[in-house]
RNA sequence: GCGGGUGUAGCUCAGGGGUUAGAGCGUCUGACUGUGACUCAGAAGGCCGUGGGUUCAAGACCCAUCAUCCGCCCCA
């Protein structure tokens, strides 16, 4: 049997490559005006690094983390998720020295051993940014601004960002216990599997799409009720933040996320095109660098789903540009491969992207390839061409004909593209 | 991890026990021996996902397996 890519694993196709590389350099370029400079660390960590983090209830590291043992016997993991590992470098080169602030974004490909689906993957990228050392909801406005800005500059829009407060600690446990009193008679009533699963996570039964478990929840007072005093402020001033950038939000008391370290602010995005899964998703998370040994920081980030993004601009129909030659240059005589070959050498020279004929093949199939390349202009060069030294050059879009001199050919082509 | 659908030509799919497995699109060749897209003619291209089973006979039926899609779980 052929050898396939794995389970959940994709190839970047030349097709698709185009899109990838349009979409990481417009990610760059917004991220670059922000003021957030590229950090990349490696495929496989530690498995501590996510334990500690985004452990205990997250399912993420519970039961998709992809783990091993290496030849050395040391526990590995390969990353399900970027700011862990991003903080760790951090800490390890001493990147945002107490009190200053420090700004990051990567484009890294993240393991999770899940079933894979639509917008489901084993193998998925996620382009993602971390703003350190700032608290205040100004912080948090700009990277949802610079996340909704990216979306914007990919045609991207009409959908509003969800966010919401869990608060600190103190005041998610009082919410758990409030929870599980209102939920009490669906957990006697429920199976097995889930009743563990919700007093494990009391908060994921919030954004749960099972109706009687959103039947058990009717009447639950928001948790946005349970925030102190700071937490409540903070949020009243994002959303302050978020209407004068137009950033189309929504609040969303029902969004909770999937690992531990987020604290407070939360937010995701779903688009229409992609029904039920998240594009973009992240939150705060104050806790995670004193968690990994560093001075408590105070942290907000995301993470953009690369595919997901991919399916989305499939679904709006996003054209992406694929390259195509200026020139196909076309050989109609066993003479003229060498100044076919002189041409386009001196025309990629120039920053001209030209294509040949390789296999000696009849006019009409190298004028059919022409056109089938793309490319603007075809160059006919046969036995009359060479007697004149000049080129056949026909515009394919116009179908229009003249002769050009051979040395004025690339000159020409420069000036026509 | 759980439930369901689907795997036949490069792509989209037809064929649902009985000769040599089909179509459209695409590809290649040709229709005045120097001109693409349109038209016409022809050709190439298939371990019918893989392994086992039932049968005189399997692409078709049964079992398993792998992959994929749709839900769930989870999230990007």
């Amino acid at each position: 049997m052929r050898i396939q890519a794995p389970r959940g694993t994709e190839d970047v196709v030349p097709a698709t490559a185009s899109r990838w590389q349009e979409i990481e350099s417009a990610y760059h370029r917004i991220a670059s005006l922000y003021g957030y400079r590229e950090i990349r660390t490696p495929v496989f960590e530690d498995v501590q690094l996510f334990k500690r983090t985004a452990g205990e209830t997250s399912d993420i590291v519970d039961k998709e983390m992809y783990e091993f043992q290496d030849k050395g016997g040391r526990d590995i993991a390969l990353k399900p998720e970027g700011t862990a590992p991003a903080m760790r470098a951090v800490l390890e080169h001493n990147l945002c020295p107490t009190g200053t602030h420090l700004r990051l974004w990567y484009c890294t490909a993240c393991y999770r051993y899940g079933r894979p689906g639509a917008g489901r993957l084993r193998e998925l990228h996620q382009l993602g940014a971390e703003l350190l050392g700032s608290s205040s909801a100004d912080a948090d406005a700009e990277v949802i601004e610079l996340a909704i800005r990216f979306f914007e500059s990919l045609g991207i829009q009409g959908a509003p960002v969800r966010i919401n407060s869990i608060g600190r600690q103190e005041c998610r446990t009082q919410f758990r216990e409030v929870i599980l009193e209102q939920a009490k008679s669906f957990l006697l009533d429920t199976d097995e599997v889930t009743r563990a699963k919700i007093e494990k996570n009391p908060l994921g039964m919030l954004d749960s799409k099972d109706p009687k478990q959103k039947e058990a929840l009717v009447g639950l007072p928001s948790i946005l009720n349970f925030l102190e005093d700071d937490s409540k402020a903070r949020f009243d001033q994002l959303q302050l933040l978020l209407t004068e950038a137009a950033v189309p939000y929504v609040v969303s008391p029902e969004t909770v996320r999937g690992l531990d370290y987020y604290t407070e602010t939360v937010f995701e995005y779903e688009h229409p095109a992609l029904p039920g899964l998240s594009v973009f998703g992240g939150g705060r998370y104050d806790n995670l660098v004193s968690q990994l040994g560093g001075q408590a920081t105070p942290c907000v980030g995301f993470g953009i789903g690369m595919e997901r993004l991919l399916a989305v601009l499939e679904a709006i129909d996003h054209e992406a540009k694929t390259p195509q030659p200026v020139a196909f240059i076309v050989q109609a005589s066993a003479g003229a491969a060498e100044v076919a070959r002189k041409i386009a050498r001196e025309g990629r020279a120039k920053g001209l992207p030209i294509s040949l004929d390789l296999d000696r093949r009849s006019l009409k199939s190298q004028m059919r390839q022409a056109d089938g390349s793309g490319a603007t202009f075809a160059l006919i060069i046969g036995d009359d061409e060479l007697a004149e030294q000049k080129v056949s050059v026909k515009n394919l879009k116009s179908s229009e004909q003249q002769m050009i001199a051979i040395d004025s050919v690339v000159e020409f082509l420069c000036e026509n593209s």
